[in-house]
DNA sequence: TTGAAAGCGCTAACAT
DNA sequence: ATGTTAGCGCTTTCAA
């Protein structure tokens, strides 16, 4: 077995106490036992039970983070950002991969608190909306990131959606554009209503965007493109990126080039959007800033501060190649 | 403060014995009982602390993974697949993100030891690479994902690159390309040497590819396949995905057209690859297994089984539209 | 400066 | 079928 705190004391000579407060310099020592322990901690490959100190300290320097799913290449960024931000305070993180499913993540959530983590960032919409009311009888801080829910009373970190397919919709009429496009997403995706709206904005005064659904991914992204192109659109704003990749498919499949016949907007700005052919213009949204703010509300909570903030990130508008003039 | 199972205990009038075997099911009681703890429990929403548990069972429930960076996109679908293998025997799984930096690696080896974790995969190059030694002496299971070293002493699995990019590189001389090369990726990425290899084995009897290096990513994969292109390639076998979507690019803006008049695979086939354009042929790992199982053999190590097999992963070419006949 | 001892919340003998 | 008790490995009073 792993050698415990009394090893060490038996073998220094010395009490428990006394080689708690060395190894955590909790107190003074006098050199010569302080040597001794140390030496004695080294030789027999002590490493103090984060379990144990755990329970008596009532703290498990671990925080949870609840994903949708990991495999969209929008959350990499976000989990990275957290760990990173964790790891940088002592803190370790427990990875919770709701794989899309409440019922699944609800059970996360337990597994989580069972596991005494002193916080939890939550970066998942069927969560955050499924479950509300759960989260917010949680004893430990609970953070969220990109929660549609304004009235949760619980901290959260946002990109400003609306704003974001705004600014997008804007330079398509910047551009000339009047026949504009936007491929939704489903309902059940956090941002899709906001990003709707955000899309109308842009289009006050000059019409009506056409509105089509996707489902969030590649493969209806390319099937809603082809339907905005019979519908006579030069400019397309989509929900995200992944859907905007899609697009360039299906545009390219029924004879459009990009951007000289239609001109195409993302959302979120995934490592491969500045890889597509063209590169794609898009809207940015700091995700590092989304998981590093989430893990440090976490620990400013544990610090005391309850408050139930709300940050909006402003999105930023990247401009590619898949964007041009109305021919 | 949250409700412990004396409490539970007073409000039912048993004693804490008694409530631990009936929440745990470990022991028959009279249901009369059982319906009180049960009742006692839920009105104080009891929730068994696993910090205290774990201390006394000395099992924490909980793995350990290391992964080089969430970020590239091989890695969220082992991260996923071992969530998910993880959470279904009730074992939760602390994240570490290695940053690709050996020396953050180790200490984050130093945190999953001191919380306890129950075993550790490793999902990283860089980590199997510095730190073999310090990964044989840890008490608990470690299982190898990817792990280039053989004389690890430790359980591993692997795709088998090497027969990977023969596969690939068979397909092209099939196709009736003779002068082909290989974009390599610096050492410090796993399979390098294997995956160069494999392209010699494919071209065996043809003649010898021509060897570029890029960078494992999509900006190098650009550089090297103009490269390559001078040396008048027509077909051209990756490192892996990226590196060919970086090649794709590269070769558009070099003006030659692929597959017309360069083939290029890839390898990995994370999702991506299906809607680059053309989609790319590329060769596939199973990364779901490749988390499942590692989970599993750490779960089997921790049942007895200390042997330190290896598993060859057989991949998997998939043909799509970047490969063609030699024009 | 150091030691003795209690206790964190649970489980598992061992009793009854 | 249930209770008593010891103890998992630490930290932290309280004493000396």
């Amino acid at each position: 077995m792993t050698a415990t705190i009394a090893d060490v004391a038996a073998r220094s000579g010395v009490s428990t106490a006394t080689v708690s407060r060395i190894l955590s310099g909790s107190a003074p020592a006098r050199p010569e036992t302080r040597d001794r322990v140390i030496a004695a901690a080294r030789e027999l490959g002590y490493q103090p039970s984060g379990v144990a100190r755990a329970l008596k300290r009532r703290e498990t320097r671990t925080l949870g983070l609840v994903v949708t799913d990991v495999t969209n290449p929008f959350y990499p960024q976000v989990v990275r950002a957290a760990e990173v931000a964790a790891h940088e305070r002592g803190y370790g993180l427990i990875l919770a991969n709701g794989e899309d499913d409440p019922a699944r993540e609800l059970a996360h959530l337990d597994l989580l608190v069972e596991r005494r983590v002193d916080g939890i960032v939550v970066a998942s919409s069927a969560m955050t909306r499924h479950h509300a009311a759960r989260l917010r009888e949680i004893a430990v801080p609970v953070v969220l990131v990109n929660d549609p829910i304004t009235g949760s009373g619980l901290p959260a970190i946002t990109a400003d959606h609306r704003l974001g397919t705004r600014l997008a919709t804007s330079h398509l009429v910047a551009l000339g554009h009047r026949r504009i496009g936007h491929i939704g997403a489903p309902d059940a995706h956090v941002a899709s209503s906001q990003r709707r709206r955000g899309v109308v904005d842009g289009m006050r005064g000059i019409g009506t965007p056409v509105m089509v659904q996707g489902d969030g991914g590649v493969a209806g992204g390319a099937a809603a493109a082809a339907e905005l192109l019979r519908a006579g659109v030069t400019g397309i704003v989509a929900y995200n990126d992944l859907t905007a990749i899609g697009a360039l498919r299906g545009l390219g499949e029924a004879g459009a080039r990009v951007p000289e016949d239609v001109s195409l907007i993302g959302f979120d700005d995934i490592p491969m959007a500045a890889w597509t052919d063209p590169p794609l213009t898009t809207v940015r949204q700091d995700t590092a800033a989304l998981g590093r703010w989430a893990v440090e509300r976490v620990l400013r909570a544990l610090a005391g501060d309850r408050e139930a903030d709300r940050v909006l990130l402003v999105p930023e508008l990247v401009i590619r190649g898949s964007t041009g003039p109305r021919s």
